[in-house]
This record gives structure tokens, sequence and C-alpha cells, in this order.
DNA sequence: CGAACATTTCGATGCGCGTCGAAATCAAGC
DNA sequence: GCTTGATTTCGACGCGCATCGAAATGTTCG
């Protein structure tokens, strides 16, 4: 006789689900918000569309995806900001991959210090400029996540954000995120979004090519030095306090 | 040529793990932070002791499970309340098994309404419980979770809760926990775990043969509605505001 | 309409692994 | 020391499923 807790959720074949090589290579891929086609992320994955083709399926049926059809591409993104989420939350507990060549080390590093996390910052970088942030008083924590405060609110549209937009929005204005490599939260939702998206237009950052990570430009540096009081050499990064 | 994420933790791994029915119901019969014998976990998970072994080997392997041997029996629990937290997330976002019985139903809604989470309450008391405590002004929210405020020590103690003997512990005091069922957060770390110890005491609370499930007895309910103002009928709760 | 491309469907192959029976190991108690 | 019980190890079976080749479907463009 099976005692089985019946009740509760089926944990199993949600983790079954990611618990395969290629999807998950394919979940980590989207992990920055974006779209992309299948055969874009068959590539990725290092699998053939057909194999790729089924996992997205299967990924699909699970609500993990999201699917937008556009002409004879079928563009895939995360179903849900909560999908990253648990993403990220995994990464943090999974075990690092071993490590072989300089290469791969060279690109850990790169990918701890700063990548994009479903459209904002995330990483060293992520996690010092939401800490810089808060320094200043221009969020306050909340239950669900941040607060922006009066003269978060000032300061904020002097950085050329429009937050009455961003208050318009479904999606939450400002949630915490659980950092996998710094194990610790940084500023999430759409002024998370809309921080990164200033930075990448004043040249600050910039993409690293077929990856999640992003470098801080000479111009970035001494931005975050002007703007955040945050010294950053090479790949580590010191505040005042 | 595969193009992989190799810097990234592996996901797959750690789903794999988990991803599996009978690993996952080890881990769902876990989650309460008991430690249990491993042929318990086998009657529980609906498998034979070899299979169970290996099963548990694994998740011991994996870092998911910790081991401690009594004689002849093998006590394994959660390896950390971080694995605890993951399973809760996945938890919220897993879809929920197929509902067959009338009895099945039922064990579900006891299970939503109340149930032990790595040794506090969760499911709608936990989160109301949480909520009443909170609007008392007992609690604060905070980075990693809550702050006790000054009424809050107070009134703990006159709880018969030993708060300094707590803040000595390693465990953190007062931490959020998301709740799947009621998708909110609900009081862990050190205190949660004492009132829920306290509730236990007083007879207010008792659990649920062979279930994760608690139910609340007659005095239970007077004592919610006298300490917290909680109206509780059968299942469901209201709260005065 | 026909060629090129993206994606999916179908079918077949092969491997990984969850499963249990049998037996070994280890501890406890009479 | 022998029996009982808890757990693990070994070995073998069988199913599920990830994978790819071949071909079908759908779309864009000339």
């Amino acid at each position: 006789m099976r005692i089985r807790a019946h009740s509760d959720p089926d944990l199993a074949a949600l983790a079954a689900l990611i618990g395969d090589p290629s999807r998950a290579a394919i979940l980590v891929a989207l992990m920055d918000g974006r779209a992309l086609p299948a055969g874009d992320l068959a590539r990725r994955a290092g699998i053939s569309p057909q194999t790729a083709s089924a996992h997205l399926d299967r990924l699909f049926r699970g609500n993990l995806l999201a699917v937008e059809v556009q002409g004879r591409h079928h563009y895939y993104r995360l179903h849900d900001e909560r999908v990253a989420r648990l993403v990220e939350a995994m990464a943090t507990i999974a075990p690092a991959p071993p490590v072989r060549t300089p290469a791969q080390r060279d690109a850990a590093r790169t990918l701890r210090f700063a990548r994009t996390c479903y459209g904002h910052l995330a990483g060293a970088l992520g996690v010092a400029l939401t800490g810089a942030i808060r320094e200043r008083g221009y969020l306050n924590e909340a239950d669900a996540g941040f607060i922006v405060t009066a003269a978060g609110d000032r300061w904020f549209r002097d950085f050329g954000i429009d937050l009455d937009a961003l208050r318009g929005q479904r999606r939450p204005l400002a949630r915490r995120c659980l950092d996998w490599s710094e194990r610790r939260h940084h500023l999430a939702g759409a002024l998370g979004v809309a921080i990164a998206s200033r930075c990448f237009d004043n040249g600050w950052i910039a993409r690293v090519r077929d990856s999640r990570a992003v470098r801080l430009t000479d111009r970035g540096r001494e931005a975050m030095r002007r703007e955040f009081s945050l010294k950053i050499d090479n790949l580590s990064i010191s505040s005042p306090n």
C-alpha cells in the first residue's frame, strides 16, 4: 500500500521538468527575460531543433514558458517572473559545475560580477548598486519588496526614470530578487529594469556576447564612483562604509 | 558545437534530484523539520527499503539531506532550512495534483488550513497568526525577515517564550517563509518554531496522524479569538480589519 | 507558384535509472 | 551466540524518455 501525500502540490513533476540538462539550459538562456526563437534556443542548449521543439513544448505545457508566434518564428520566454525567481532560488543551492578550463574560470567570474536577470542587474554589481541606493535612503524595505521614498522619488526622476509610467504597469514596481552568486537581495521589478536600461543607455554597462553577463565600461566605472561612491577595481567592489 | 553556460550553477543536477516522485515524497515527508528513520521514509514514499536507501544516499550526497546514525536506525532530515525554503518555493509554482477522491479533497483542505513547515506553523492559520502578530506591532519587516519590537519583546515573554535563549541559537530568530498555499509570507525561524511549540503545549493545535497537517482544537479556536482576535469557523479565518 | 527557412511531427534507437528480489552488514536483545 | 530487525549492497529487469533522421507543416520572399 502506498501512502503518499496526495494533497501536496506535484513537486516531482515540476522538478523533473527543470531537471533535464537541455531544458535547464533553455531556462537559463531565458533568465534575462528576453524572448528567443526556438532555433536560437536549440543552438544555445546544444541540441537539434527537433529535440528543442519537444522540450519547449513540455516547458510550455508545464507553464514555465510562454510563446509568442511571429510569422515563422516562435519566440519563447519565461512564463512568469516567478519562474525566474525559482530558477534563481535553485541556483543558490545548486552545486557549482566543475571548472575545467581557464576560459571557464573567467566566464564564471565575469558572470558573478555582473549579469542581467529578467531585465534587471544582478551579481556583485547589482547587489552593490542596490546597497548604495538603500544607503542613500532612496528605498525602504517592505513586505514584498522595496518602497520608493520621497527622496528616492526625486532622485529616480532626475536619473531619467518615469516613475508614473512604471507605477501604471501591472508588474510590481520594486521587488527583491535573491542573487545566487552573492546570496543577497538585489533590486528587481519595473524599477530594477528601468535602472538597468538607463545604465545601458548611458553606456555604463554593455552586454557580453552570447551570455547573460554584462561588463562595466570605463565610463560606467567612473559613473559608479561619481553617482554611488562605489569604488570598483577590475572585478572587485568596495563601498565607503 | 555545444554552447553551454558552463559558468552557471548546475541547475539540472539539483532539479533532477528532486524530480523523482519517490525522492520528492521523501523531501515532503521531512518538510516539518523532523528526522525520520529510513524505513519510515520508505513506507511514506510507498517504496521498498532498498529503493529508499538508494534515494536517501543520492539526496545525502546532493547535500539535500543530513543523516544521523543511532544504533541500527538511520535518521534522515533536511540538510538545511534553505532546502525547506526551496521546496516551499517550488510548491508555490508546482501544479496541484489531480484530485480523485473526496477523501483527498478533505486532506488537501486540511493541509491548506494549517500544517507544520520546518517546525513552524504554515497554511492559512500560520499566515493569519503572523498577520495578527504584525497588526499588533510585535514584529516589523526587515531585510532578511522580521524584527521583534519592544512591545513584541514583552508580549513574547509573557507568552512563555525565552527570547534570550532563542537569540543565542545559530539559526535566525525571525525569518520569512513563503507559504505555497496562501502565497504570502508567514513567520519562520527560531521564534516561529517556539510559537508553534507553545501552541502545541497549550493544546491549541494537534498533529494529524501521518501528515504534516495540524488541526485547531476547540481550546485553540477560543484562544485564537481571545489572544489574536481571529475568528475561525471550521476552516475559514477572518480577522477584524 | 516555387525556393528557402523555421518549426513541428513521426518513428526508431539507445541509454539511464527507478525498481525489486536476494543476500550481506550491522546493531540490539534475550 | 543466535535471532530479530534495520539498513545497505549487488544484480537484473524493464520502462521512460532524450535524442536524432526523415518528412510534414507553415511562412516569407521573389
